[in-house]
DNA sequence: CACATGACTGGAT
DNA sequence: AATCCAGCCATGT
């Protein structure tokens, strides 16, 4: 993670995201190191859209689908996520603290 | 080179 | 407890 682009590490850690599990941008962000820079991790991802990207497994912190609406169809991002076995209603992730993968606390 | 924008977060009011 | 404000870093103009 040095010359390489802030994307390509976003990318390498929301592909190891287990199915039907959900982080956060500030989860990520913190992995990378670069804490409290959050937007980077949801900026990378918009460049992630149409990419090999499980993107839909990003949340923030809430659980919320923030970023539903940049998958082209908000509806995408929630049915995506109903397939994998997760919860969502109203755009957001339920059980999110138990599907909640830290790449933190999984991977280190 | 400086300003503006963005899928967020946490502390302050 | 809910809302507001400011900080955070990378990319584009």
């Amino acid at each position: 993670m040095d010359k390489t682009s802030f994307f390509q590490d976003v990318y390498d850690v929301v592909r190891l995201i287990p199915k039907g599990r959900v982080t956060s941008y500030g989860a990520i962000a913190n992995y990378l190191g670069t804490k409290g820079s959050s937007r980077m991790v949801g900026w990378a991802l918009n460049s992630s859209i149409g990419k090999d990207i499980p993107a839909h497994r990003v949340v923030n912190r809430s659980g919320l689908l923030t970023g539903k609406k940049h998958f082209g169809d908000p509806n995408r991002m929630q049915e995506l996520l109903e397939k994998e076995g997760i919860k969502v209603k109203n755009n957001q992730v339920q059980d999110f603290d138990k599907l909640l993968w830290d790449p933190i606390k999984e991977l280190f």
